[in-house]
DNA sequence: ATCGCCTCCTGCGCGC
DNA sequence: TGCGCGCAGGAGGCGA
């Protein structure tokens, strides 16, 4: 479900009610997530004061003194800030809960997410240490993906979506920013001109950027952290569209599967 | 090294 | 109204 947008929405929303607040209990209901959710967790947070909330690719995690709470929500993940009043329903996994009673609520009815513990730097975890750039900094740039792409003969659409080369670039995203740039996503990464790179690179920030003000894609159920639609769903220009004219040319915007995942684009402006 | 396929899991919408 | 099927926003792991 979620892509980087939804994430750093989501982050956007706890970091207030967590910033300096102290891990009082953490209550796991379903252990059995991607990876099972550490038996020691409550052990090794409670008492712990949260000192940053930050993200990394689609990782949320919660800094405290003595480690990192590592958060993925997978493709039906959600985080709500709540309190007990609120009962837990069917596929509320974990509840790490504050001493000033608000409780951080995770939901993820698929359980491909997981929550987990890293002691040292959280850069050092096998999951985090083989990411590639984040694509709202610096570092991902022309040259970088440019470089990266020469030989490469998996297709441009399977590349920007290889967390490897950069992170947080999903299925719908993919699908956007291949449009905005006008290049056909069965194209062949290494085969694509320097020049239409970097058209790539500019689509994949403003499409980013764009899509976290609007808070995220709501496409059934994604919601902020009290539960509000993001409302970029209304400006997506190509996914979920086909059979639908495109924006710029008239023409009608065409899906196909792609790696066993759908891809939109329009035949008449991406080449 | 790189690529593409499979897999984990539940819910929903569609067609019959 | 009910059932079966296909599909869904991720991504690690595997075999080729």
């Amino acid at each position: 479900m979620p892509e980087l947008p939804e994430v750093e929405t989501s982050r956007r929303g706890i970091e207030p009610h967590l910033l300096n607040k102290t891990i009082s209990k953490i209550t796991i209901r379903q252990h059995k997530l991607r990876w099972p959710i550490p038996k020691n967790l409550p052990t090794l947070a409670t008492g712990q004061k949260i000192r940053e909330v930050c993200r990394r690719a689609k990782y949320i995690y919660l800094k405290l003194d003595n480690g990192n709470i590592i958060i993925h929500l997978g493709m039906s993940g959600s985080l709500r800030i709540c309190t007990s009043k609120t009962p837990a329903e069917k596929h509320d996994h974990i509840d790490i809960i504050m001493s000033n009673k608000k409780i951080l609520r995770l939901r993820d009815p698929r359980k491909f997410g997981c929550v987990l513990w890293q002691a040292s730097d959280i850069n050092e975890h096998k999951l985090i240490k083989p990411l590639g750039p984040e694509p709202l900094e610096n570092l991902f740039d022309t040259d970088y993906l440019h470089k990266n792409a020469k030989n490469r003969k998996c297709s441009i659409k399977a590349f920007i979506m290889n967390s490897h080369i950069v992170v947080g670039v999903g299925n719908i995203y993919a699908s956007e920013a291949l449009f905005r740039a006008g290049i056909n996503p069965k194209r062949q990464a290494g085969k694509i001109s320097r020049v239409r790179i970097k058209k790539l690179v500019d689509a994949i920030k403003l499409t980013l950027k764009s899509a976290i003000k609007e808070g995220g894609t709501t496409l059934r159920d994604f919601t902020g952290i009290s539960g509000q639609p993001g409302y970029f769903a209304q400006k997506l220009l190509v996914y979920g569209r086909d059979g639908e004219k495109c924006t710029v040319c008239n023409q009608t915007i065409k899906q196909f599967s792609q790696q066993a995942r759908s891809t939109f684009y329009c035949p008449n402006c991406q080449h």
